[in-house]
RNA sequence: GGGCAAUUGGCGCAGUUGGUUAGCGCGCUUCCUUGACAUGGAAGAGGUCACAGGUUCGAAUCCCGUAUUGCCCACCA
């Protein structure tokens, strides 16, 4: 006999034990059916396709905060929901290396010890970051489990783990065979506190206030005594030093004639030539922009054209470097200021102008970023975009919402290629070799490609690029290289493709796409479960359906961020509200495709909800013990009860499921038919209370599984909670007090909708899954059955009636309310029968002591008619079908007394709120 | 500059393909500690559905425009 429950819910008291049951138990461990012969409950099911989650690797220096509580709750839930329905569920966790985010991390601890990574060296550094990623790495893994998660842990994977750094490497060295990962000279973007290149999508554009400088440089060869000049317009005054032509339009009426003469670059005193550009707009500025090709992406695309030099100014730090003549040295904006302040002395400045401009900043970092030539490698993107395109625009993977389409196949279309090289140390390092000769060689390790070298004739030393790959380059393989790609690995060929992609939208470019290209251009190489190869494009897609979640916002509506200080810690929230609590409220405020504001009170919604089927099921097990000792015949734990006549495993569905993913079939149903022909006639003469609450139940659950499928869950949430409270709590088991019969059916709908709710709020439902069912610790709830509906019970002439009911009880409250008649006081009440209806006027009889009861009623008269008895005697209310009188008691002395106060009290409130109105106004 | 969203009671949000009286939670007012739950129950107040026009028998819902806010992309020195 399982011990009477607390008066309230205490999270903390159940969720340590029941995740260590569920480890224990293996619940949360996913294998191919060969691996898995003796499933404990001989439920698994072999006949319907895996179900297979890869989570976002979070970085590998994370810490908890409510995003990810976001994600990965989102992430628990659909997964829980799917090894209900009877899939091989599995949820691949895993953290990522992060490359400039952990370095970063560690330099800044080093830095409080007075060191660089310079200090330690290569090998030194990289041997400290990884003693810190034991240590404090992947933090975050464990604090999942704080939030329930059921993630696969055997299988817990890192992007700089020895066999996925085999694929990261693999993957380059087919790419570069293929001709699609070159090096090259380009501008990027340069974070000087990285000291390394940032890909594009690295870089945030914020709107800046600056200056436009406007600088004079003299026209050589001026005839006569005045020296012309051309003014150009610049924001970075300082690239000036790098200049190697000033550019006009070939078409602009003011300068022509200027085309091919010189000027003399001041400060640095260099004839520099005036050079004629389409890309110069007449109308910006004064039509005139100087070239500084190694330090403005424009300038450097310009300066092919027109055969210029690159003069780059600056070294790695933004530090004026030796081409920058007597400025050496100087720091970024230091050089701006001197450079500025020289001119002006000069004259050759003829105007400074405020200016709001874009300028990009690094994400990570958020310095500025300078755009700077050097040698990088890159992705061309072209051929990988364009199959990744199609796949999305044929549907074979479906985004959630689906708008998101448009973005990503606009940047899809203009898809520009992709700068993997970073300055770094943590990290995949390039496995590129170069030759005193220049010469690039490119192999899966040293001797590889010194064969390569051989092979082309060079015999002499091999120095390897000191370069890291962007940790993207390891993310994009994620969905195969954790399962051991390049290996054609059997958990590889049986999970992959993998089902659903969980992921803010925000990472749509850095990885969702680039997973795309990545599955189809390397799983070919992978064949098929039956061995055939691997060609079709449904087969090389790394999942089938994607939910972009949106981000968490603090309720003010802003971005969460430490800074703010603005965002709760799960953990706190957890341990004062409870992990069903936070689970269910956070899903709950999460429409798909909004914005999610979130405070830390908010979780009370969950943790009311909570407490609240907790005592719902603390009543139910009292009703049962006492329909029990009433019925000594029923045994409500075993299953050939009168209970499961009304919630059985329906046999048609329970064991074989049709393979189809989306039709969710297989478990348990509401109220399915009767196995035993005896008990239909019980089911006959079930009330209208029950037939209304079975179509309710049903109706909720074909809701939630709709919901689901659609990835709309705070809508599951909300049917949920709505049916629950509402329709259940205080509907069903208030008429329960009333017709104890009801009580297995009540006992039947509770046990269901707690396997409903079981993947969004897994302790509670388990704890009183086993309170209610008395089921041994190892038979699980989250193993068993999920509640599937059964459509024809969906009644709905029995919730048309019932509502009819509702409304009338709802009007005898409103006119007791109105006659300020204590609820403890009773009544004389009337109901007619609107329109003389006898359908009417049996549902209410055959409903009397319902309506006795909830209109407290001293006697309860019920009649069809049309008389009206309202007067000094009654007082009434209308409804759609029924309208009731309820007697008006004459009052003592004492209650009008009160009565009046009361009004008193209230008209001065009323009037004082005028008051301040019409103070307010006249004001 | 291009694109995508959003705009509904004090706050946060629902409202599916146009159809009676626009819902919910929080907050507010009044009442209720009757043996599931005060982390609760009952009743109530509070909304010209951003603005303007159009389609329609009928618009929060569809169309056009405007405004405001947020985000994404691009970027002209």
């Amino acid at each position: 006999m399982p011990e009477p429950l607390a008066k309230a819910y205490t999270p903390s008291a159940v969720e340590k034990r029941w995740y260590e049951t569920w480890e224990q138990n293996h619940l949360f461990d996913a294998d191919r059916p060969e691996r898995n012969p003796q499933d404990p409950t001989g439920r698994r099911a072999v006949d319907k396709p895996p179900f297979v989650i890869a989570i976002p690797p979070p970085n590998v220096t994370g810490i908890l905060h409510v995003g990810h509580a976001f994600t990965f709750t989102i992430q628990d839930v659909y997964t829980r929901y799917h090894r209900m329905l009877g899939h091989e569920s599995l949820w691949m966790p895993g953290t990522d290396h992060a490359g400039i985010a952990t370095q970063t991390k560690i330099e800044r601890e080093m830095r409080a010890e007075g060191l660089t990574r310079h200090d330690l060296g290569r090998e030194k550094f990289l041997e400290r970051v990884w003693e810190w990623k034991d240590k404090y790495g992947g933090i975050i893994i464990q604090q999942m489990r704080a939030l329930g998660c059921s993630a696969d842990w055997r299988r817990t994977r890192f992007t700089m783990d020895p066999a996925y750094y085999e694929a990261v490497i693999e993957c380059f060295v087919r790419l570069h065979e293929k001709g699609l990962i070159y090096r090259g000279k380009r501008i990027i973007n340069w974070s000087p506190l990285a000291q390394s290149a940032l890909s594009d999508e690295e870089v945030i554009h914020k709107e800046t206030e600056g200056k436009l400088y406007y600088f004079k440089y003299p026209i050589i060869g001026t005839k006569g005594n005045e020296t012309e000049y051309l003014t150009i317009a610049t924001t970075r005054p300082e690239t000036m030093l790098g200049d190697v032509a000033v550019a006009v339009n070939p078409n602009d009426e003011r300068y022509k004639h200027f085309i091919g003469r010189t000027l003399m670059l001041p400060l640095m005193n260099r004839e520099i030539p005036i050079i004629a550009d389409d890309y110069v707009e007449k109308e910006f500025g004064t039509g005139c922009v100087k070239i500084t090709p190694a330090h403005d992406p424009n300038d450097f695309e310009i300066g092919l054209r027109h055969n210029l030099p690159q003069i780059n100014v600056m070294d790695t730090r933004a530090v004026i470097n030796e081409n920058g003549g007597r400025f050496e040295g100087l720091e970024r904006f230091d050089a701006r200021k001197r450079v500025v302040e020289e001119l002006q002395l000069l004259g050759l400045v003829e105007k400074i102008e405020n200016y709001t401009h874009s300028v990009g900043y690094s994400e990570r970092g958020g310095e500025m970023v300078e755009p700077y030539l050097s040698d990088q490698w890159f992705v061309t993107m072209k051929p990988l975009a364009e199959p990744a395109l199609q796949v999305v625009e044929d549907g074979l993977i479906k985004f959630y919402p689906e708008r998101w389409i448009n973005t990503y196949r606009h940047w899809m279309t203009n898809i520009r290629d992709w700068c993997i090289s970073r300055q770094l140390w943590w990290g995949h390092r390039i496995p590129a070799w170069y030759a005193e000769t220049g010469e690039i060689f490119v192999g899966r390790n040293e001797t590889e490609a010194r064969e390569k070298a051989k092979a082309a004739g060079y015999n002499g030393p091999l120095v390897q690029d000191p370069d890291v790959l962007d940790t993207w380059f390891s993310s994009w393989l994620w969905p195969f290289a954790t399962f051991g790609w390049p290996d054609a690995n059997p958990d590889l060929v049986e999970f992959y493709p993998t089902s659903l992609l969980v992921t803010g939208f925000e990472i749509i470019f850095f990885w969702v796409a680039r997973m795309i290209m990545a599955g189809i251009e390397f799983m070919p190489s992978i064949p098929l479960k039956d061995g055939s190869p691997r060609v079709e494009l449904k087969d090389r897609i790394p999942f089938r359906e994607v939910y972009f979640h949106n981000i968490i916002r603090d309720l003010q509506g802003r971005k969460m961020s430490k800074s703010l200080g603005n965002s709760p810690d799960p953990l706190d929230l957890i341990a004062k509200y409870g992990t069903d609590a936070l689970r269910f409220t956070i899903l709950y405020l999460a429409p798909l495709g909004q914005d999610i504001r979130f405070g830390e009170e908010s979780c009370e919604f969950g943790r009311n909800f909570a407490n609240k089927l907790w005592n719902a099921t603390r009543f139910v097990l009292m009703k049962r013990d006492e329909y029990q000792a009433a019925h000594p015949k029923t045994e409500f734990e075993s299953e050939d009860t009168e209970l499961m006549a009304s919630i059985l495993k329906n046999p048609g569905l329970s064991k074989a499921g049709t393979g189809s993913m989306s039709d969710h079939a297989g478990g348990l149903v509401f109220g399915g038919p009767p196995p035993n022909p005896l008990l239909e006639k019980e089911w006959e003469s079930k009330s209208l209370a029950d037939k209304w609450i079975l179509s309710r139940a049903n109706r909720c659950a074909r809701d939630v599984r709709d919901s689901f499928s659609r990835y709309e869950i705070n809508d599951v949430t909300k049917i949920l909670y709505d049916f629950i409270w509402r329709d259940y709590c205080d509907w069903y088991l208030e008429i329960v007090k009333i017709q104890p019969d009801s009580t297995p059916l009540a006992v039947a709908i509770l046990e269901g909708i707690l396997r409903m709710l079981h993947p969004i709020m897994p302790f509670v439902t388990e704890e009183l899954w086993h309170a209610l069912t008395g089921e041994p610790e190892n038979v699980l709830i989250g193993r068993d059955d999920y509640i599937t509906p059964d459509e024809g019970k969906i009644d709905d002439a029995a919730e048309e009636e019932f509502g009819m009911l509702q409304d009338t009880v709802e009007a005898m409250r409103l006119v007791r309310s109105t006659l300020k008649l204590a609820p403890s006081k009773q009544a004389e009440i009337v109901i007619q029968a609107r329109d003389n209806s006898e359908r009417i006027l049996y549902i209410l009889e055959s409903s009397r002591a319902i309506l006795e009861r909830l209109g407290n009623a001293s006697k309860l008269s019920l009649e069809l008619g049309t008389q009206d008895y309202s007067s000094r005697e009654y007082a009434s209310e209308i409804r759609a079908r029924t309208r009731v009188f309820v007697k008006i008691e004459k009052r003592t002395e004492e209650e009008i007394a009160t009565e009046r106060d009361r009004l008193q009290k209230e008209l001065d409130r009323v009037l004082k709120a005028a008051d301040q109105v019409s103070a307010k106004l006249s004001n």
